[in-house]
DNA sequence: TACCTTATGCTCATTGTTAGCATATCATTG
DNA sequence: CAATGATATGCTAACAATGAGCATAAGGTA
């Protein structure tokens, strides 16, 4: 064999929030992303993705962009390699969300839901984390994790919301989650959260991580909002994302400042106190320009 | 043949700053990035692109990022499929920079070149764009066309630094470029900027975007500084990457209120006005954490 | 010594964010 | 029908970040 055997795979996180939860679509019972092998046939990466997403779970994808590409040895099958292709993809539930494949993400990410209150997973997480730290071998190691384990977890400072996926790999690092091979160095419970099957949970942290911030820079937020919309419906969904609650009051003035949006002259009465304006987007911010995305104000 | 042949290409976007100019390091005379095949021996797709730039340029590389895959159909030769990954890797110019692929580059795009006054190519560039806009077929297409000029260009608005990519997509999209298969449709002249095989020169508008991106909100400067610096080298860095000038003493406190640096005690007095102190950067920040990057304040 | 150059410190106006108060308008209930 | 509870929406004070300019310090050279 002297040529490379290589395979390329595509893998998509597809996402879209219900009910201010956001939901990614999975197979195998949850276990695993959508995913498939590129074939040749198809236009371009891009397209291969969305053909193969389409087929598979029937739902017309909006928005796509690519998130990284993968290619460690633990992937070998033997005598080939494979290189995986992750996307994250944005939709629209349309149908009530009869799929099976929709899972809350933060079912995946316990840790990462702090929407009510801080979730009671961290205190757990961060007493495991203290562990591993003063599990270092050199005072060096030990004062590296220290400051890893405060930046990424909020520790001293606050939290960022997006590094999700930083959050995870510390996790991996540290052996708590059992997707993770250093396992066997702390030899400690692991924290809550559905493991998935090779790599893809740290797939979806990235996805997730990708789309945190990009909804901050970018206007995608639309792409998972019907068409007309309360701005309450919009700050739900921003919130689910974000996994932060937001100040109601500043919420609505960035988003009217930045010109998002424009009334359709309806109401929504089925909100239970004073009826809602009903909003649709710009057409100019539906042509996806370079705009401003959805500042996030932080909640009180 | 049943199963896709298929193989992966490694591409380098090895970007340094000298003098303060920006750049980039190439082969083929100037008309290629550093590539070559990955290998199944490689451990990651990470560490097969280190070995590979590091064998081809005798160039340690600090810091590397993946940037984009591409397997666009147009890279196709007969009977075989080539993804090309592509990364971003910072060096520091050791000896001098006797090597001969090091090239400015803002030869590759004069137009990105904001820090003496507005590169007279944007003149150009603006009238054949303008041609291009009324060239549209319907008044839809003529709007569009137009609002993404005005955006991407700093038209209407201010120039953004980061649209790099975005505009040599215009570019090439409009014919202007020599690369673009679109040329017969406007049959215009070229704008100025030397050309690149392959899609080579959008990857490089690819990794510049990211670092002008990146700069901003992480602490990489450093990877393309020396040991020891005054600030005003500092700044001429970011001012090379960024294209743009920037406000001296807001940089300067911008740079002081972040802790990127600590003083050294000593003075560089080869500038010609007063000795300028030392710095170099602390320790917590050259162990890459998720500190603040170096933010640019603009030029009065 | 006068003057040029660069470094560095400080101020002020403007803008953007955070947080909270106040009022409007519906449904429901006593 | 008035009171109550809920949500929507408007407004403002306090504070933080940013953009721009003035002033001074400390070296060199004519």
């Amino acid at each position: 064999m002297t040529e490379s055997a290589i395979t390329a795979d595509l893998v998509a996180v597809l996402v879209a929030v219900s009910n201010g939860q956001p939901l990614v679509m999975t197979l195998e019972d949850g276990a695993a992303l959508p995913a498939g092998p590129f074939e040749p046939g198809h236009r371009s990466l891009q397209a291969g993705l969305r053909a193969w997403v389409e087929r598979q779970t029937h739902h017309p994808v909006g928005y796509v962009e690519q998130l990284y590409t993968f290619a460690d040895r633990d992937r070998t099958k033997v005598g080939a390699r494979t290189i995986s292709i992750s996307y994250l993809g944005l939709t629209r539930l349309l149908g009530g969300g009869g799929d099976a494949g929709w899972r809350g993400w933060y079912e995946y990410f316990p840790w990462e839901d702090h929407r009510a209150e801080k979730p009671p997973v961290l205190r757990l997480t961060a007493a495991y984390l203290t562990a591993w730290v003063a599990a270092g071998s050199t005072i060096t190691v030990r004062r590296q994790r220290r400051e890893r384990v405060d930046v990424n977890f909020g520790l001293g400072c606050t939290w960022t919301d997006e590094l999700v996926l930083q959050r995870y790999e510390l996790l991996w690092e540290a052996g708590l989650v059992p997707e993770s091979p250093h396992r066997h160095e702390s030899g400690v419970a692991l924290i809550p959260g559905t493991p998935m099957m090779h790599d893809h949970r740290r797939i979806l942290a990235t996805g997730i991580s990708r789309l945190r911030a990009k909804i901050k820079y970018r206007p995608v937020v639309f792409e998972l909002m019907p068409e007309r919309f309360t701005l309450l419906k919009l700050q739900q969904c921003a919130e689910a994302v974000a996994g932060q609650l937001t100040h109601k009051q500043n919420f609505r003035r960035l988003i009217e400042q930045q010109q998002l949006v424009e009334e359709t002259g309806e109401f929504a009465t089925e909100t239970g106190g004073r009826p809602a304006k009903l909003f649709r987007f710009r057409a100019e911010v539906r042509r996806e320009r370079a705009f401003a995305g959805t500042k996030l104000a932080r909640a009180p």
